[in-house]
DNA sequence: TTGTACGCGTTATCAT
DNA sequence: ATGATAACGCGTACAA
C-alpha cells in the first residue's frame, strides 16, 4: 500500500524516472511501457507521496483562508459559510486544499503568520474581510506570498474581488427617496473595512446629490452583527429617521428589533433596508427589502484569480487583478412611503 | 531570508546537525554554540522549512476537517462555524493547521477522499456529521489514517464525540409532559444520521414508559433545516399535536411558521421545543425553549483528542476515546399548557 | 557534545 | 525513449 515510486519501477522494470514520466503525463514514454506502469501502479496500489513531491517542486497545492477574529460576524451569519462554500468549491475543481486559518485567542497574528505564510507549506493565501488596521496586508506584501483579498484594499498593487458596495448602496438610498423618504439614516459597518466605507459614501454621495440633509447624528456605526444593529438603531431612534439602511441584513434584522421594542411598526413607521441578501432576509417578518451581493461567487473568484496568479498563466503574473461584481437591489416588504407628517405614530 | 540550515550553520561554524538540535530543543548541546546558533538564526532570518521537514518526520501537523455536503445545513446554521472554531482554536493552540475539506458537486467523494486521506499530507481526519451511508468511515478505516467523528458512529474502533441526545431528547418531552401534553409530535433529523436516531430514541423512550400514544403519524422526518422543518410541520398539523419537539433550533423555527401559516399561536395552541440552542434561537418570537449543546466544545474535543491519538501519548494509542458531553434544557417561552380539550383554537 | 552520512519520495537535468 | 544522478531541506542513527 504504501509502495513508493522505486518499487513500482522495479515491478515494472523500469527506472524511477520512467515511472515518474508516466504519473505526470509526459509525453515521450512509449505506449507499451506506459501500459505496463501502468498496471504496475494499479497492482500496487500506489499513490504519489504529496509532501515529497512538494519538496521537489516547491508547490504544496494548498491554499490558505485567513479570516482575523474581530469578524464575529462569522458565527452568526452566513456570510462566511458561503463564502467558504464558493472557495472550497473552486479548490476542489482545481485540485487544491485550503486551510483554514482563523485568528482566536490562544496565539498572537504574528505566531499564526509565521506558521503560515514563512512555513512553507502555503501556495497563497487569500484575506478575508481583514481590517486596514490590522496589520496582515503589509506582512503579506513583505513576505512576497501571492495573495488576494476579499474587499478591495487601498495599497495599488494588491489583487482583490469585491461587489459594488457604492452603488449598491445608492440604490437602497433611491429607493427610499422614490417611496418619498427625506429623513434616512445608516447604521454601518465596522468604519476600517473598506466595504462598511463605501457603503457609507453610497449613502452620502445619494443624500448629497439631492441635497438632503446629512447630520452625523443620523449614522450610526455598527459592527456587522444583529446585536450590534439592534444598538445602533436604538441610538438612531431619538433622530426619529423615516427610514434606515443598515449595511448588513443581520444588523438589519436588529434595527427591526430595536424598532419594535420602541413601538414602532416597520414598515409603516419606518422602513429598513438591508444588505447581503440571506437566507434568513425572507424568513424574517416582514421580509426584508436588501442588497444583494453575489457571496458564494466572490470566494469562488478569489481563489481562482489566486490560482491563475501562483500558476502564472500569461499576464496574470504581472497585472494587478481587481474585479467588482455588481449589486442587486430586491425589494420586498420592509419598506413603505414614510408615515404623514406629525401623524400618528401608533 | 530564503536561507536554509545549511547556511545557518556555516554562519555559526557549526554542522547542520547542532543547527537542527538548536531548533528542536535538543537537550544535549552547549549553551554557547546554543547561543552562537541562535544569533546566526537571527541575523539571517531563518525559518525551518515545513515542507521538508515533514518529508523528514513523516508528520505534517496538518488536520483534515470533512464534512459530507449532504449538510446543507452548514448554510444556515450556526452550527458548523461554532464547531468549527471550537476546531482552529484547539488546532491553534497546539501547533496544528486545519483543511476543510467540503464534499461539493465538481469532485466525487472517492476522488476527494484519495486527495486527501491517501495524499500523505494529512496527519489525522476529524469527520463531522457523517451519515452512516455516505461509505466515508469504512475508506478512513480501511486506509488506517487516525480520524474520530462527531456525532457516534457505531462501528467498535471509532473514536468518537458526541453529546447526550438521547438525554437531551428525553429531557425536552419530560418538560412537555410536565405541563400536561399528552399528543406530542417529533420531527427528526435525517435519520441515516445517528444524532436523529438518538433523539428520536429519547422521545420514544419517555412516551412509551409514559404509555402515551406513539403514533407513527406523529413522527415526521426533516433534514435539520428550517425549509424541512416548516413543511415536516405542515405535515405533523394533521395530527392535532398540542406539542412538538424538534431535533434542532432551525427546524423548530421552520415549524414555529408552519404553525403561524396554520393561523395558529405559539405556545398558546400548540407549545415547541428545539434542540441546539443556537443564537437565533433567542431572537425569534416566542424565544425557543430548546436543549443545549455545547458545539464549540465538540470540535474543541475532537481535535484534541485526534491529536492525543495521532501523538501517541501513553495508552490513548490504543484504547478507544469515545467522549459524551452532556446536554442541558433552557426553558424560554415556546412552551405553555396544552389548549382546553375542546376548547376555542382561534 | 558535536559531526558524518544516510534516508525521506519526488522531480529534473543530463547523458545515452 | 529511457536511465543515472543530483537536488529539494531536514532529521537522526551512529560514530567520534
Amino acid at each position: 500500500m504504501d509502495s513508493t515510486l522505486e518499487e513500482v519501477a522495479e515491478r515494472a522494470g523500469v527506472s524511477r524516472s520512467t515511472v515518474s514520466r508516466v504519473i505526470n503525463a509526459h509525453p515521450s514514454v512509449r505506449e507499451a511501457t506506459r501500459a505496463r506502469v501502468e498496471a504496475a501502479i494499479q497492482e500496487s496500489g500506489y499513490r504519489p507521496h504529496a509532501v515529497a513531491r512538494s519538496l521537489a517542486t516547491n508547490r504544496t497545492h494548498i491554499l490558505g483562508m485567513v479570516i482575523p477574529e474581530s469578524v464575529s460576524r462569522l458565527f452568526t451569519d452566513p456570510y462566511f459559510p458561503l463564502m467558504l462554500r464558493g472557495a472550497t468549491e473552486a479548490c476542489n475543481s482545481r485540485g487544491y486544499q485550503l486551510i483554514l486559518s482563523l485568528f482566536t485567542a490562544s496565539v498572537t497574528p504574528s505566531v499564526m503568520h509565521d506558521r503560515l505564510a514563512r512555513s512553507g507549506y502555503l501556495d497563497g493565501v487569500v484575506a478575508a474581510n481583514t481590517s486596514l488596521d490590522d496589520g496582515l496586508i503589509p506582512r503579506l506584501l513583505e513576505d512576497g506570498i501571492p495573495f488576494i483579498t476579499v474587499g478591495r484594499h487601498p495599497v495599488d498593487s494588491v489583487d482583490y474581488v469585491d461587489v459594488d458596495n457604492v452603488g449598491g448602496a445608492r440604490m437602497a438610498i433611491e429607493h427610499l427617496l422614490r417611496l418619498g423618504h427625506r429623513r434616512i439614516g445608516t447604521i454601518t459597518g465596522p468604519l476600517s473595512m473598506t466595504p462598511a466605507q463605501d457603503r457609507l459614501d453610497g449613502f452620502r454621495s445619494v443624500m448629497v446629490a439631492h441635497r438632503l440633509p446629512l447630520s452625523e447624528r443620523l449614522v450610526a456605526e455598527g459592527d456587522f452583527t444583529e446585536a450590534g444593529g439592534r444598538a445602533a438603531m436604538t441610538r438612531l431612534l431619538e433622530e426619529e429617521p423615516t427610514a434606515v439602511f443598515a449595511a448588513s441584513d443581520s444588523m438589519a434584522i436588529g434595527a427591526i428589533k430595536a424598532i419594535r421594542n420602541a413601538n414602532l411598526r416597520v414598515p409603516e413607521d419606518i422602513s429598513v433596508v438591508g444588505f447581503d441578501d440571506v437566507p434568513s432576509a425572507v424568513s424574517i417578518e416582514p421580509e426584508l427589502t436588501t442588497v444583494r451581493q453575489p457571496i458564494e461567487r466572490l470566494g469562488q473568484l478569489a481563489v481562482e484569480i489566486l490560482i491563475s496568479r501562483i500558476e502564472g498563466k500569461g499576464h496574470d503574473a504581472v497585472t494587478t487583478q481587481r474585479i467588482v461584481l455588481p449589486t442587486e437591489l430586491v425589494v420586498r416588504k420592509s419598506c413603505a412611503e414614510p408615515p404623514r407628517r406629525g401623524g400618528p405614530r401608533t
